[in-house]
RNA sequence: GCGCUUGUAGCUCAACAGGAUAGAGCGCUGGCCUCCGGAGCCAGAGGCUGUGGGUUCAACUCCCACCAAGCGCGCCA
């Protein structure tokens, strides 16, 4: 049974009696002394009284429906809340349905097949993913995991900045690293880009490419760039279904076209020698150029064209994952996305902090240009890409992330990530015990769960029970690090278990309801891992 | 100066649409290995939730002001 199920019973109760009433919540009891769940319902009551009496009559009115009969076997109200105490059945019918859906308990259809496009990551292609770019990667795939696992239909996108300024920088700045390299005095533009990665990919050039023009060398780096980048997201296990090219997208003609549009729908005006779109109309703070003096184009022109190819290509919901000194942007792009005539209400920006790296006290500063920064693959060989991966998770998107290297180094092994690992680690051991001593699936499917009696095997089972409410909460919000908690309590009230009781025992019968219990540890702690995308190892 | 984000235990972070006594991990102190893997467990210490007001039966959560940190405020991307 979920929250959910509950609540709507109580509002048709409580309506069809005449109640009036604003918004209560029900929720997962935070004791277990306060049962199974709780609600706040009294508080909202409509009622200029508030006397004892009406409280009674509610409570006896819940008392008296059949279906909150068949579910519960206790109904009481404490400080004003009403706790429900779940039926003993109703409690262990969370092991079977767990051993029965497998990999798909948890799954939902709470996203009704809306079609969601995720972007990003969306580097440009002039260097190699740094730590920023990882922690967006990290997100952004579990998100689209956690939202498909939902009941939507997500397609990850990777947007690819491979035209403008910065890309001819990098082919002006390849050629002089080449020229260097072959003893021809030349110069990198100072604003070009100087890291050592360049001195490889110029290596890479066969002889005889003095002559050749700047594009040729644009177009070698930005191919050995990706390359790079394709091979550390594999690596970091983010994977996209699409990559759309800024160049594909103004060959295609679509920017010339949605300006029409724009200007159609009177949102664009001529001064100062540009071409203006007027988002100001939307509430931002000024209005933006989308044509410069010089006729090319703002960032802004074919960004806004890319989102209006979004919407076309049938998206109900678009989340975008930017940095944060992309952040006073959103306005613009919701602005241009109204003004096109969509719904601002299906963009939303997730705005994801930054990380900031230390060694020790030693605040580490990062630049690109300069080739001075700290790149997700030094990331992952250094502490690892689960634990990396799990350290960028396991705070919100939108708060600061403080990273030790050292100290993530230094208690690899102390690791919140290994602790969870750990515990699966430990389920499967115990389960493979259970095979050597006999004990068959046929057992267990059937085992008498009402066995587990104990303290710690209620905790688990409630826990469990509470899992698909935690996913689906996590979908709502757009917050993985949900999920990354979740699992961190469900492996500590394991081992806290593990550690005060055999599973398996000379009672043939307890251990087999135990040997349950554990199997569907397994298979939450296997699909909350397989949402935030950290591997499950089968030992350690 | 203006805007956005953040501020919770020594450190890194929670607190599920405003709900009950603010919780974990690390670190610290003290215990636990005849037994399914001790990368674990148990117990303890540790808090004026940045500060000051306000709204509410109820505020870490909402509103206002202030303080501190980060990021923005280009015809850069």
């Amino acid at each position: 049974m979920k929250n959910h199920e509950l609540k709507e019973h109580l509002e048709k109760i409580l309506r069809y009696a005449g109640y009036e009433f604003d918004r209560f919540n029900v929720f997962p009891s935070m004791k277990k002394e306060f049962g199974d769940f709780s609600t706040n319902l009294l508080f909202k009551i409509k009622d200029p009284t508030q006397t004892k009496t009406n409280t009674e009559k509610i409570i006896y009115l819940l008392q008296q429906d059949n279906w909150i009969q068949e579910n519960f076997e206790k109904i009481e109200e404490k400080n004003s809340f009403i706790n429900f105490f779940l039926k003993e059945n109703i409690i262990y019918s969370t092991i079977p349905e767990i051993l029965s859906k497998k990999h798909e308990y948890g799954k939902s259809s709470y996203g009704e097949k809306k079609r969601i496009l995720v972007e990003f990551v969306s580097a440009n292609p002039t260097g190699p993913l740094t730590i920023a770019h990882g922690r967006q990667a990290a997100f952004g795939e579990a998100i689209s995991r956690i939202l498909s696992f939902s009941g939507y239909q997500v397609n990850k996108e990777y947007y690819l900045n491979d035209c403008g300024r910065q890309m001819e920088l990098l082919g002006i700045s390849l050629k002089a690293h080449y020229l260097q390299i072959n003893g021809i005095p030349a110069e990198i533009p100072e604003d070009g880009y100087h890291g050592d990665y360049m001195k490889d990919i110029a290596a890479k050039l066969p002889k005889g490419c003095e002559n050749k023009p700047n594009s040729f060398f644009e177009d070698f780096a930005r191919e050995e760039i990706l390359k790079t980048i394709k091979k550390d997201l594999k690596n970091f296990s983010v994977h996209f279904d699409s990559w759309f090219s800024e160049k594909q997208l103004r060959l295609s003609g679509k920017v010339e076209k949605i300006i029409e549009k724009l200007r159609e729908n009177g949102y664009v005006y001529q001064a100062e020698g540009a071409l203006w779109f007027k988002s100001t109309a939307f509430g931002d703070d000024k209005d933006r150029v989308l044509v410069k003096q010089d006729r090319s184009y703002t960032y802004l022109a074919p960004d806004i064209a890319y989102h209006a190819d979004k919407i076309q290509r049938g998206y109900d919901i678009l989340i975008n994952l930017w940095g944060p000194d992309h952040a006073g942007y959103v306005p613009r792009i919701k602005a241009a996305v109204a003004a096109c005539g969509f719904s601002p209400e299906k963009l939303h920006v997730i705005i994801v902090q930054l990380t900031t790296l230390f060694r020790g006290k030693e605040k580490i500063s990062m630049s690109t240009r300069k080739g001075q920064f700290i790149t997700l693959r030094q990331l992952m060989d250094e502490v690892g890409p689960d634990a990396t991966k799990f350290f960028f998770l396991f705070r919100k998107a939108d708060s600061h992330l403080d990273f030790d290297l050292d100290l993530a180094k230094k208690r690899t092994e102390e690791n919140p990530v290994y602790y969870i690992q750990y515990a699966f680690v430990r389920a499967i051991h115990i389960m493979m015990f259970g095979k050597e001593k006999g004990v068959s699936e046929e057992e267990i499917i059937n085992a008498n769960f009402s066995l587990l009696k104990e303290e710690q095997e209620l905790e688990i089972l409630r826990k469990l029970k509470n899992f698909p409410l935690t996913v689906e909460q996590s979908a709502r919000t757009l917050e993985v690090s949900k999920i990354a908690h979740y699992l961190l309590e469900l492996a500590g009230a394991f081992h806290s278990y593990y550690q005060k009781f055999r599973v398996i025992d000379e009672d043939r019968e307890i251990s087999s309801a135990r040997l349950a219990l554990v199997h569907c540890f397994y298979i939450v702690m296997h699909n909350g891992l397989e949402l935030l995308g950290i591997s499950k190892p089968e030992s350690m």
